[in-house]
DNA sequence: TTCCAGGGGTAGA
DNA sequence: TCTACCCATGGA
């Protein structure tokens, strides 16, 4: 079977392991994590149908990247897989002003600086905006299970060995008849969201990508999410987070848990207060309210 | 059995 | 803008 290695590298200061543990991600279908090494292997299909298989790893200062396929890869097919994974783990990102802001800080926020502030995300904005909606009013092992479902019942696969699949695309949802989707996706409510997103994708009436422009003010981006049916408050902040703005926190019950008792003293702070917790970090807030929990769980 | 989980849509005020 | 109420699903 034709292997190609490739190699990334980030822009300094980096950290793969926190990077692909930054949140739970990379432990949700296709994506496999491997802690021991670490790594993380997931299957992606390549825009003309073929469906290939990744390892991604650290080597030094690097990202290595290990492509398994069928046929040989063209350079335009490895192109488009760095910058699927570069994506992925925000390599090109520059978290200069953020660190700024924690050395000035001192203790604890000092030691963001070692290359914290990095969130693993999928390659597509779909993928995103699809897990986003699996978090909605489930616990973890809910996610992890609909994640599972779709990849397998939709999933592109991996012909050596058919039992890896990539996520499915909004094509491969939209094409299957919703009462059949409802039925086997085990979605829940979140079924109809899911797959009227697919329809609307594949209908050219949205396109996903558009929402990582840069020039598109953040409270313009927070109304176009609010507009996706399935897509409330809570998931337009942490979909903003994944399209890299960080400038508004979504209120959830691990947020509720982490900053009430933690800034509040056992006192029932309303919803707006324990918002305001992070407002000092101006474009940064989510950063700092993550970090400020991973860095909590490292101790 | 009942509660509730990394909420959201809708109707009605 | 705010509040009830309902929404599937599965684990505790």
């Amino acid at each position: 079977m034709p292997t190609a290695s490739l190699r990334l590298t980030p822009v300094p200061p980096f950290d793969f392991y926190i990077t692909i543990s930054s949140h739970g991600w990379v432990v949700l279908a296709p994506n496999a994590l491997d802690k021991e090494e670490p790594s993380f292997r997931r299957v992606e299909q390549l825009p003309g149908g073929e469906v290939v298989c990744l390892e991604v790893w650290a080597d030094g200062p690097q990202v290595r990247l290990k492509v398994e396929s069928e046929g040989a890869l063209t350079g335009a097919h490895k192109n488009l897989l760095r910058r699927r994974v570069a994506h992925m783990l925000r390599l090109d990102d520059d978290y200069s002003s953020f660190y700024r802001i924690a050395r000035k800080r001192g203790k604890p926020w000092s030691r963001l600086v070692q290359g914290l502030g990095r969130m693993f995300r999928s390659p597509t904005v779909w993928e995103d905006a699809v897990k986003t909606m699996l978090t909605t009013n489930i616990a973890w092992g809910g996610t992890k299970r609909m994640a599972a479902t779709l990849v397998e019942e939709w999933g592109a696969p991996f012909p050596p060995d058919l039992s890896q699949k990539a996520f499915p695309s909004p094509q491969a949802i939209a094409a299957v008849p919703f009462k059949r989707f409802e039925a086997r996706a085990g979605l829940g409510y979140r079924a109809p969201y899911v797959h009227e997103l697919a329809r609307r994708i594949t209908g050219g009436e949205l396109d996903l990508q558009a929402w990582l422009d840069p020039a598109i003010p953040s409270e313009n981006l927070y109304r176009q999410l609010l507009a996706v049916k399935g897509i409330g408050p809570y998931a337009a902040a942490n979909l903003l987070m994944l399209l890299g703005r960080y400038d508004r926190l979504g209120f959830d019950t691990v947020y509720r848990d982490f900053v009430g008792p933690r800034y509040f003293n056992g006192r029932q702070p309303s919803e707006r207060e324990m918002l305001a917790v992070y407002d000092d970090w101006g474009e940064w807030k989510y950063l700092a309210y993550w970090f400020e929990m991973y860095l909590e769980d490292m101790a």
